[in-house]
DNA sequence: ATGTTTCGTGACGGTATTGTTGCAGAAGGG
DNA sequence: CCCTTCTGCAACAATACCGTCACGAAACAT
């Protein structure tokens, strides 16, 4: 996948290393040697990806990319820093300033191909503020948290779903024929006792997190999820 | 917490016993000594809790129960069974009417006091609608309107997932790459191929629903959803 | 028009999930 | 203490879902 690449960097005989390098692997490289002829470069063509360095003469390879997270048109143009001290802070610095990546100096082709590669694969375009519909369906940003938890916890759908309506109604003794219209449906045919099994099984899948004894079972009537376990 | 309590009990003695009990912990009773005289009341103040006897002359405590479950307006309000004896049989059918405890007679008043704390606290989640947290992981309502839209659409997990990406980054087009690292996670190895298989599984659970074309492609770049198809 | 790339789609095997059943153990009732 | 009822649990079969591939259609470039 061929790429427009914006290579912001000073010195001449690192650029060309670079340049070089990149087109050989099939992108095509348009070259700034400082940030303000980066912006130049931007404010004609956009790129579809940054390559900066982190050391520029007059604004600073982290300022351009800051700036540049600013306006609207750039915002979504993912960046890599080059730097040659990569410290812990520097790092986060980089992220703050809004990067997708850096690369530390010396480089190897071979690496600095690679993250370009993973960069442009995995940016994602910024999401939708605003809630969408579809067929009287209201879906938000947060409905990535719920599928999140699910696989966070390691547990099945309907394991999911029996732990989060035990989660919403707590301290509660919830009949099988109640947990199966809460949870199932209201208008599946399903045994009982099949109940018990899911129960059985969402136990365990809550075993390793620690989270034991949560569901307590009472006999002849259901079962129950207690807060605090006595 | 003081509370508004309906007391449903036809032998004056005991009836006068517990209204004794409950007023000196600080609640109100309203008295009624069979099921008529409750419903009346019931219609004209809506009490916290409801107190009734398993036997009652004419319509029983269960009958009783099972009637205001089934009101919109008195749905909510929790309600605990006096009875004599417990068999299994006897919790089952006063968990199937609604009921939210029992208190076997002949019992202490510190017990009652206790069960009718216990209900009323527990019955608040359900009503607040407040969130509940587990490992660290947040779960509020909003989780089941989320599996209840993957249910009304029928939609598999991985489809349902997508569907939403697309939905909160409309009118955008996304890469294949893009979409199996938002998608199915960013460190999965599946060929990138899979992507159109899963679009097209999509587009055809939504052709029912009649939001067909919602998701065009776009020729050597990806996919996009769109709000108004042209 | 022709060749090349890209996409749609059906089919297939592999895996995960589900519902059911049977049996052993536990809990209560008498 | 014995007997009945209920629950824990493992194994099983059916199903749903997923990823991959192959082939044809469509779109594009020359």
């Amino acid at each position: 996948m061929p790429a427009n690449i914006l290579l912001v960097e000073d010195e001449p005989a690192i650029q060309e290393l670079i340049a070089v390098n990149l087109e050989h692997a099939g992108h095509h490289v348009i070259r700034a040697k400082d940030a303000e002829g980066a912006l130049g470069v931007v404010r004609s063509a956009l790129p579809d990806l940054l390559l900066i360095d982190w050391m520029l003469p007059g604004i600073s390879g982290l300022a351009l990319a800051r700036q540049l997270r600013q306006e609207e048109r750039t915002r979504q143009i993912p960046i890599i820093l080059l730097t040659a001290r990569a410290t812990e802070a520097d790092k986060v610095a980089g992220l703050e300033a809004g990067a997708d990546d850096y690369v530390t100096k010396p480089f190897s082709p071979r690496e600095l191909l690679a993250r370009i590669k993973a960069v442009l694969r995995r940016r994602a375009p910024q999401m939708t503020d605003d809630p969408v519909e579809l067929a009287g369906l209201r879906l938000d940003p947060e409905t990535h948290r719920v599928f999140g938890a699910q696989r966070a916890l390691d547990l099945g759908p309907t394991e999911f779903r029996l732990l989060h309506f035990f989660m919403t109604h707590a301290e509660r003794v919830h009949s099988r024929a109640q947990l199966l219209d809460q949870v199932w449906g209201d208008h599946v045919f399903v045994e009982e006792r099949t109940v018990d099994v899911h129960i059985r099984r969402l136990r365990k899948s809550l075993e390793p997190s620690g989270h034991d004894r949560l569901i307590e079972t009472v006999r002849g009537a259901g079962y129950r999820l207690t807060a605090s376990p006595a």
